[in-house]
DNA sequence: ATACATTTGTGAAGACTTTCACAAGCGGCG
DNA sequence: CGCCGCTTGTGAAAGTCTTCACAAATGTAT
């Protein structure tokens, strides 16, 4: 319990969660780590032994209980409170993502959006305005934000990455196919499209299988 | 050489390829594992461990040649070539997807869309016209489809890849938030945004930093 | 009460990845 | 030509993650 946790780790409590939700509308009360398991391409022993890092949460002989697991992945997750975040870039991922509806009801709550497109400030997206970019450490300070979306053109993602950083941000998700630098405090995420098309190529090319 | 191939080694060729390029652009002729470690987060150990698994590429005293170790790495990766996608959900994800520049920039042409909103049906998306769900397997042989990509919703999105296997595909590229089931001949990628958001929350949550 | 069928939690073993460290190869220079 | 600085390619070591296997805990049935 609280060493470091993997990555590995931290995508298969996502998954788990997702499992459990699915688990839970089926009426369920009690899971077992296989039942986890199956869902979700792993292992019952890794479902236990990623758990394992958080405390014991099951009973033996019975399993998890349904509701009580939920509560505790969204607790350990962060995922039981609302975050605050900033869209910039209303182009189409912007917009798409806008539009998700696990966005908003996950909790995360998109409270600004800026563009640098005269046309597009202005424009009301639901009941929130696009603003222009100079307003981002504006935005990041007087609106409280958590996390900052980066779906912007590569070439000018890292500065305004560098901006949100010095604004106080603490997590960036980027949609910019760049790798971008920031200090150890600040953390990252990639979403890269591209590099998940190369996987594919890349698998298929050499006549592979499985996952 | 021609062992497997670890998915953390696939995801930093990924990356190798995007420095390559910018290398390139910077009209440098060769180019050290330290110098493309810098670019990428990873070591220079790491560039020369990953490349060693192909082949030598490098000449000892110099580094590598760029334009040369592009070549093998499109190779390696199999994007010397064109990949044939159909394109399955025409929302906003699909057409983020769509108009997104480097998708077809770096050979991802697709070749056909479905929807099976009557309204987006006949509609043309540059040349290409959307089409009802149900000539998917009609368009997966007749066009010669060798990825699919599943912007549906998450309700369906096992319906269809049942079918595109069926059909003969070999990949999937998929954005619904469920975990498809497929035969081990069949390759799933997934695109997750809920799944980074909640890494950031976690690692957040817990005060931790770092990449 | 006791036996039994389950299922967890977890050390230890095994598998896989990354880092280290250095011999071997390369080009340039005197 | 031989030395020197540099950089690769790669075994071996260190580190990390996953799987195994089983004691301990739980509810049920008798």
């Amino acid at each position: 319990m609280s060493r470091r946790i993997s990555d590995s780790t931290v995508r298969r409590l996502s998954h788990y969660l997702r499992a459990l939700e699915g688990f839970e509308e089926e009426g369920g009360a009690t899971v077992s780590s296989e039942e986890l398991a199956s869902r979700g391409y792993t292992t019952a022993a890794q479902v236990r032994k990623d758990l394992s890092h958080f405390g014991s949460f099951g009973k033996r002989g019975l399993g998890y209980r349904i509701d009580e697991l939920l509560e505790r992945l969204r607790a350990i997750l962060g995922v039981d409170r609302v975050w605050r975040v900033v869209l910039v870039g209303a182009g189409r991922i912007g917009s798409a993502l806008f539009e998700y509806p696990d966005f908003r009801s996950r909790g995360y709550n998109c409270v600004a959006i800026l563009d640098s497109d005269p046309e597009k400030i202005g424009v009301r997206w639901g009941t929130t305005e696009i603003r222009p970019p100079e307003d981002l450490e504006t935005v990041v300070t007087e609106l409280e934000i958590d996390l900052v979306i980066l779906a912007v053109p590569a070439s000018v993602a890292q500065e305004v990455a560098d901006r949100a950083v010095r604004a106080g941000i603490r997590g960036i998700l980027n949609f910019a196919p760049v790798q971008i630098k920031v200090p150890s405090s600040v953390l990252v995420e990639d979403v890269n499209v591209v590099m998940e098309l190369e996987a594919l190529s890349f698998h298929i090319t050499r006549g592979e299988a499985g996952v």
